[in-house]
RNA sequence: GGGCAGGUACCCAAGCGGUCAACGGGGGCAGACUGUAAAUCUGCUGGCUAAGCCUUCGGAGGUUCGAAUCCUUCCCUGCCCA
């Protein structure tokens, strides 16, 4: 195996990263692969718990398909042993543990969409129960010996929650661990992660020191915002673009987000590489609601073509900005106990526009109801299907039915 | 094991015998506005056969005409002591 100058490779690494510890370990680590033709052994750990992947993990995911472009060997760790201790990192409570079987299916979800990112070619995909379900209470002593209490708690989402006085699990304090031991089982060279996993990556360089390995070089990546501008995107806080949602849903959701996050986007998760993103961040600047849109179409373009962004931002001029229907719009037929007349909120409701009556009653009240265009009133309103049918019903901006009978 | 403080709707958090379906904030939804599904402003935010009724304030009992509010007990969380 040839690869790249180490200078060459150097440079495309750094790229987007927020950190490499150390910088020089990389580099002499570059250097032996090059002189001895082996590819570098790259760990990225999963969360299987979550199996939504969003544009936010797309960042790590690239920076690892980088590294098997640049001939190193990817390795992805699906945590399904991890998955049942539930990592708090970056949040603020104890996550809710997971059952092995569970945890399986998400990995096999989670290889699934990462493979949009990463070439699924040249990866080797690993389950740590392999060797985590294999140890025995005194590997598992054995390993905790390597570190202290003290530094556990360090890690600041530790030290946040004890400052607040929140519960900390034991077991909590055992996943920096098995996650260090998954990066001296495969004997990590480098492992990847979001700047929340640098205590995790650091410990994997603890421990694999610990036990005469040499130590993993540790490369963190910027965490992306969420479509607020503020939050990290996470699914929980529902700020996300998922990887594997419609082109349509991924193409609106970014038309959303703050101007500010325009640039950040396409240097995060987009293609675009160095010349085009000094265009595009003059573009921002001059024009952004053209940027945005562009943003847009390049995004959805990376995950679903060329055709689909061209259909996502039809369909978003024509029901954002002419606020018209869709062009598919589900047909509903309702059940009616006799005759063919239907009250409008049992209507709305049925037709699953509204999740209950009372809401129903307060759509129709807040003018958020339609029936062919035209705004509903009338709460009472009764519908006669044989004569009102098809009837195209809308709700708020984005719901809408094609009632027929 | 002992002492103390807590557990309220999606989240945070008031309420501490009737006027409580429960203040306020966040989030969500809707309306107006907009290049936008942003920002801003306004409204709504348990369910129902709907001016009435039903279910809800950690669980189970109890006191009372009446309990989120008082008592008993159990469960859960944090802090201090051991």
């Amino acid at each position: 195996m040839t690869f790249l100058p180490v200078e060459e490779q150097l440079q495309q690494i750094r790229r987007g990263t927020e950190e490499v510890i150390p910088q020089e370990e990389l580099i002499s680590k570059l250097e032996g692969s090059a002189k001895s033709g082996k590819p570098l052994t790259v760990k990225l750990g999963c969360d299987p718990s979550r199996p939504d992947l969003h544009l936010g993990h797309s960042v790590v995911l690239r920076k690892l398909r980088q590294f098997q472009d640049l001939g190193h060997q990817a390795v992805l760790i699906v945590g399904d042993f991890t998955g049942m201790i539930g990592d708090a990192s970056g949040r603020s409570k104890t996550r809710p543990a997971l059952s092995m079987a569970e945890t399986r299916q998400h990995g096999a979800t989670y290889f699934e969409q990462a493979s949009k990112v990463l070439n699924p070619e040249k990866m080797q995909i690993l389950y740590n129960s392999e060797w985590l379900g294999a140890m025995g209470f005194e590997d598992v002593v054995k390993l905790a010996m390597k570190t202290t209490v003290a530094r556990m708690l360090h890690r600041d989402d530790f030290a946040a929650r004890r400052a607040r006085d929140e519960p900390i699990g034991l077991h909590e304090l055992l996943y920096p661990l098995a996650q260090a031991q998954d990066s001296v089982s495969i004997r990590a060279d480098i492992e990847l992660g979001g700047t929340d996993q640098k205590f995790n990556l650091l410990m994997g360089r603890t421990i694999q020191k610990a036990t005469g390995q040499a130590p993993q070089v540790c490369i963190t990546l910027p965490i992306l915002e969420g479509l607020d501008g503020t939050e990290k995107m996470s699914k929980s806080l529902g700020n996300y673009v998922g990887l594997a949602e419609p082109p349509e849903s991924i193409y609106g959701k970014l038309l959303s987000i703050p101007d500010r996050l325009i640039y950040r986007y396409f240097e995060l998760a987009s293609d675009a590489g160095q010349k085009d993103l000094a265009a595009l961040g003059q573009m921002t600047q001059e024009d952004p609601r053209n940027a945005k849109h562009l943003l847009a179409a390049t995004i959805v373009k990376m995950y679903h073509g060329l055709e689909a962004a061209k259909r996502a931002r039809c369909h978003f001029e024509r029901t954002v900005i002419r606020k018209e229907a869709p062009k598919d719009v589900p047909t509903f037929t309702p059940t009616l106990l006799e005759g063919s007349r239907i009250g409008l909120l049992t209507l709305l409701t049925q037709a699953g526009l509204t999740s209950s009556n009372g809401q129903a009653r307060r759509m129709v009240q807040q003018g958020a109801v339609r029936l062919d265009a035209k705004r509903v009133t009338d709460s009472r309103r009764v519908i006669d299907l044989a004569q009102e049918a098809p009837l195209m019903v809308r709700v708020g901006k984005r719901r809408f039915a094609r009632i027929t009978w």
